[in-house]
DNA sequence: CACGTGCATGAGTTT
DNA sequence: AACTCATGCACGTGT
């Protein structure tokens, strides 16, 4: 019987003396099972010559017709499913070798059937019932579905491979088998599959929930709970449970309320030990569980547990709870990330599976951030011959807190208390824990009290921590050996890959990934000693799930996990991408990245795209009309300050006529048609067609509009280019200037915090912000209270000061940098003119294009720019007299902005600059070129007058 | 001044 | 809303 786990799937009970012959297995030989498994299935007679109780399979479970007479003893006219179900002779046949004789009860998993075998409240429905009340479409899919659970009972080897793939593409599967079993079919031969979800109420009903036909990724999530603490019946999955007539109304998804607490053994385990017999019930639970993750958006209790942990967070943990069902949680998963097979080379499936620790679940909730996770490659290896039991309790990934220098490791509380010695005084115990090398260290096990709880901490870990070359987002696993109840505490070091964008859940570290398994576990030990305990240092989950499929990968060929590696695979092919030195930067990255530091890892897409936004916004900036500014003089420069805040200008393109003169193009808030108007002109946020007065033959809607379709069309695709274009420049000058200190928080002021925040630099060490003493003068203390800032010239207050001083500093760091960037320039000088060039043909198209145009519709060629961008050289340009935006007093915004670049046009002059701050409407091409290029280096001179006194430093 | 200790804070998570 | 926990920080002690 080559296993010492009961094959039962949903017992999983180990070290028992007396074992059962289950069912026959495809690949030969029979199930074995233990005694109480083994007793409930001898018992297990579904007709007393044809179908007395009415518990047997009545349809195939592959095509869903029916069974010769539904009775299952007749052996002749089906064939049992190795994982569970019954198929009719032809589907048998034709799903060899997948299906084998049997002519006793079937066990394992059937597409549709699963049983609540929890001990007596075990409840097999048959699939008659729920054929009956389920509409045949509905049936099709669900035996689909079966037909994609059907992959895995591949040979073992291609079973392997796809497992793998599957997986890792998944991530982690989810294996509850303690009373929890989730199930789900793999989308992976029935892409087009609906999801469905079951449930089952605690009073042992089971219902179908949702069916979703036209949910592209097929699932089928089941979670099985009882209350009950053991099993005497085990049949997985008979008959099928679905009761059609009571399908109902539940929400949640299969929940039986069937949550075992006490066998901790992974009934799941005996698929990855027994290799021959591993192509069964298991992997097709794996494989289930993983695409179930995709779909139900139920809460689900398998969410929670059987998926990752943190990705299911919203739902109930019933592994941890006991009694609470669990629900499985389909989770997009980032269709890019699928492993190949080519990492499971040894053939074995290396999922690390999130176990639901063996115990404390009743009394702790714990998390499945939490969860001890292990490969179903070191479970195979590890089920061999024990001596002792590994029984994982939890693991962590270190925080830099926790790998610091302090020497105090905070241990989550819920495990600290399930797992540690009970501490009443905050001194705490002293405490003894083995390392992987076998050395004893003592740490001194305490807690804080912390708002009306406790925060428990390892204290004088450093020693340890060093030794083991840890560091933050590395994983500490605490195990136990029993017998003994020795502490043992294992590691695993974060990939690279891990490190930089899935600091557990950064997010690696953290984050729960979904799909985890949670298999409880007592993990026989075939190494005592310390070793072993390699074999449960794990990842933490990755709040992406292609990421954490590839740290899945990569953690099996993680070399600090010797052992395993070294003694039983040798599976070292990745060991020199694990080894291969991570950059500081990197590093930094993901140590900073806690699993709480989801809201900083915004992609750098995303935060270009918010910049773009955010300077897109600057140009539309108009003073706020009707509100006489005030006049600021700082260091003999006048600014306007306004006291509301900015109001947004229309948005306009702007092109350059073939005469060098520019106009404006905008749009009709009404009618939508363009019309010309001069560059000049500063637009209200709502413009129509009746305000132009510039062109009075337009000034109605119902005016043809000035440019044809297909000019306009190039218009805006230039825009567009444009657009990309500065995305692109913006990026390449943000990696070239990364702001630091004040020119940062100049930046910040300036642009906002989003100049600052490229996504690399979103990733901080924290989110907060230091915290502010008197006599701070940081960008956020200088600022006057909100609608204040009135400062006479002569104010010598701590604001106005640090005003100037920063001010002045600014302007040099600009000069200096100005002056770099003019060296830069100067060498990239020829990759300048084959960009410009390609912009400007791009241009130039345009221009031709609009040229013609023009001489059908007087329309000249056009550039397109943003708003405001008509600016003459050397000029900040907010854009002439903005009628009726703009003062005709000489205290205007143009004025103003004017004033506030002066020192910044001073030194352009000075270092000869001048070209680069804006540049005349020369051409087409170098026209919308400029633009961009110096859009925002005009933005830092034309830094909002109304804001001069907060941000006065910035400018 | 450096380091250690214990509590406070607040972002993030879970209920 | 309550809770968890990473980390900041004040304060005490040691060098």
């Amino acid at each position: 019987m080559g296993s010492r786990i009961c094959m039962n799937v949903l017992c999983g009970t180990t070290n028992t003396h007396e074992w059962k012959k289950g069912w026959p297995l495809r690949s030969g030989g029979f199930a074995h099972l233990c005694f109480k498994c083994g007793a409930a299935y001898e018992k297990l007679v579904y007709c007393d010559k044809f179908h007395a109780g009415e518990t047997g399979w009545r349809d195939c479970s592959l095509c869903r017709k029916p069974l010769h007479c539904g009775c299952i003893v007749s052996k002749s006219l089906y064939e049992c499913l190795d994982y569970g179900g019954v198929g009719c002779i032809s589907c048998a046949k034709s799903s060899q070798p997948r299906v084998i004789q049997n002519d006793d009860v079937l066990n394992g998993f059937g597409g549709l059937k699963i049983s609540n075998y929890s001990d007596r409240q075990s409840t097999v429905v048959q699939n008659g019932a729920f054929s009956n009340t389920v509409d045949e479409g509905k049936l099709l899919q669900l035996c689909k579905i079966m037909e994609a659970n059907e992959s895995n009972l591949l040979p073992q080897p291609q079973r392997g491979d796809i497992n793998v793939s599957l997986v890792q593409k998944k991530q982690e599967e989810v294996i509850n088998h303690n009373g929890e079993v989730g199930l789900g079919f793999s989308s992976t031969t029935q892409p087009s599959i609906g999801s469905l979800t079951f449930s089952k109420s605690d009073n042992g009903r089971t219902m179908i929930e949702d069916m979703n036909k036209s949910s592209s990724q097929p699932s089928l999530s089941m979670t099985l709970g009882s209350p009950s603490a053991t099993p005497s019946f085990v049949l997985p999955f008979p008959g099928g449970l679905v009761d059609g007539r009571e399908q109902s109304k539940t929400p949640s998804s299969f929940q039986q309320g069937h949550g075992r607490e006490q066998s901790m053994t992974p009934s799941f385990q005996q698929g990855l030990v027994d290799g021959r017999e591993q192509s069964k019930t298991p992997l097709s639970f794996q494989q289930g569980l993983v695409d179930g993750r995709e779909q139900s958006k139920t809460p689900s209790s398998f969410q929670q547990g059987l998926v990752d942990g943190r990705e299911q967070s919203k739902t109930p943990s019933s592994f941890q709870q006991g009694q609470k069902s669990r629900p499985i949680l389909p989770k997009p998963l980032k269709p890019a990330v699928t492993m190949s097979s080519e990492t499971n080379k040894g053939g074995f499936p290396n999922v690390r599976v999130a176990r639901p620790p063996a115990e404390g679940r009743g009394k702790n909730q714990l998390l499945p951030r939490y969860w001890p996770r292990i490969t179903d490659q070191e479970l195979q290896k590890l089920s061999g011959d024990l001596n002792s039991t590994i029984v994982p309790l939890f693991e962590k990934v270190l925080s830099a807190s926790d790998a610091g220098r302090i020497g105090r490791l905070v241990l989550p509380k819920a495990c600290a208390e399930a797992y540690f010695p009970p501490i009443s005084q905050s001194e705490g115990l002293p405490i003894r824990i083995q390392d992987v090398k076998g050395n004893e260290w003592m740490f001194q096990f305490r807690f804080w009290p912390n708002n009306n709880s406790r925060m428990y901490v390892l204290e004088g870990v450093t020693p340890c921590i060093q030794s083991m070359q840890l560091q933050a987002g590395d994983t500490v696993t605490f195990s136990r050996i029993d017998p003994g109840g020795r502490l043992v505490m294992g590691f695993r070091k974060a990939s690279k890959s891990l490190d930089m964008q899935d600091p557990q859940t950064s997010m690696l570290p953290n984050g729960s990934t979904p799909g985890e398994t949670s298999c409880p576990s007592v993990v026989e030990n075939p190494a005592t000693g310390s070793g072993h305990l390699g074999l449960f240092q794990t990842n933490t989950g990755s709040k992406d799930p292609h990421l954490h499929a590839l740290s899945e990968h990569l953690h099996l060929t993680d070399g600090d996990m010797s052992l395993h590696k070294n003694d039983y695979h040798g599976h070292r092919t990745s060991e020199d991408l694990l080894q291969q030195p991570v950059s500081n930067s990197d590093k930094k990255r993901a140590r900073n990245i806690g699993p709480k530091s989801k809201r900083l890892l915004m992609h750098s897409e995303d935060v270009l795209e918010l910049r773009l936004t955010w300077e897109e916004a600057q140009d539309l900036l108009r003073p706020p009309p009707s509100v006489k500014p005030s006049i600021v003089t700082i260091e003999d420069h006048e600014f306007e300050e306004y006291d509301e805040p900015p109001v947004f200008g229309k948005r306009s393109l702007f092109t350059a006529s073939s005469s060098e003169r520019q106009e404006q193009w905008a749009q009709c808030d009404d009618c939508s048609k363009w019309r010309r108007l001069p560059a000049d002109v500063l637009l209200p946020p709502k413009w129509t067609c009746s305000e132009n007065s510039w062109d009075t033959s337009r000034r109605s809607c119902s005016a043809p509009e000035e440019m044809s379709q297909k000019d306009l069309d190039s218009l805006l695709r230039a825009s567009k280019d444009l657009k990309k274009r500065r995305i692109i420049e913006n990026c390449t000058e943000a990696q070239e200037h990364e702001p630091s200190g004040l020119d940062a928080l100049a930046s910040a002021a300036i642009l906002g915090d989003n100049v600052v925040d490229s996504g690399e630099q979103s990733v901080g060490a924290t989110t907060r912000h230091p915290r502010h003493r008197p006599g701070c003068t940081c960008i956020v203390c200088i600022q006057p209270p909100s609608g204040k800032g009135k400062h006479k010239p002569t104010c010598t207050c701590n604001v106005c000061l640090t005003v100037r001083r920063r001010f002045k500093t600014l302007m040099m760091r600009k000069k200096k940098r100005q002056s770099e960037r003019e060296a830069e320039n100067a060498q990239k000088d020829n990759n300048n003119h084959k960009d410009e060039s390609e912009i400007n043909g791009t241009s130039t198209e345009v221009g031709l294009h609009m040229n013609h145009s023009s001489e059908n519709g007087g329309c000249q060629s056009r550039i397109e720019a943003d708003v405001a961008e008509s600016s003459s050289a050397g000029q900040i340009d907010l854009n002439c007299e903005p009628n009726p935006y703009v003062q005709a007093s000489g205290l205007t915004l143009l004025r103003l902005a004017d004033a506030a670049s002066q020192p910044l046009n001073n030194y352009m002059k000075e270092s000869c600059l001048t070209n680069m701050m804006c540049e005349p409407q020369a051409g087409i091409g170098s026209s919308l070129l400029t633009q961009a290029t110096d859009e925002s280096e005009r933005r830092l001179s034309a830094v909002a007058p109304w804001d001069c006194e907060g941000r006065g430093d910035a400018d």
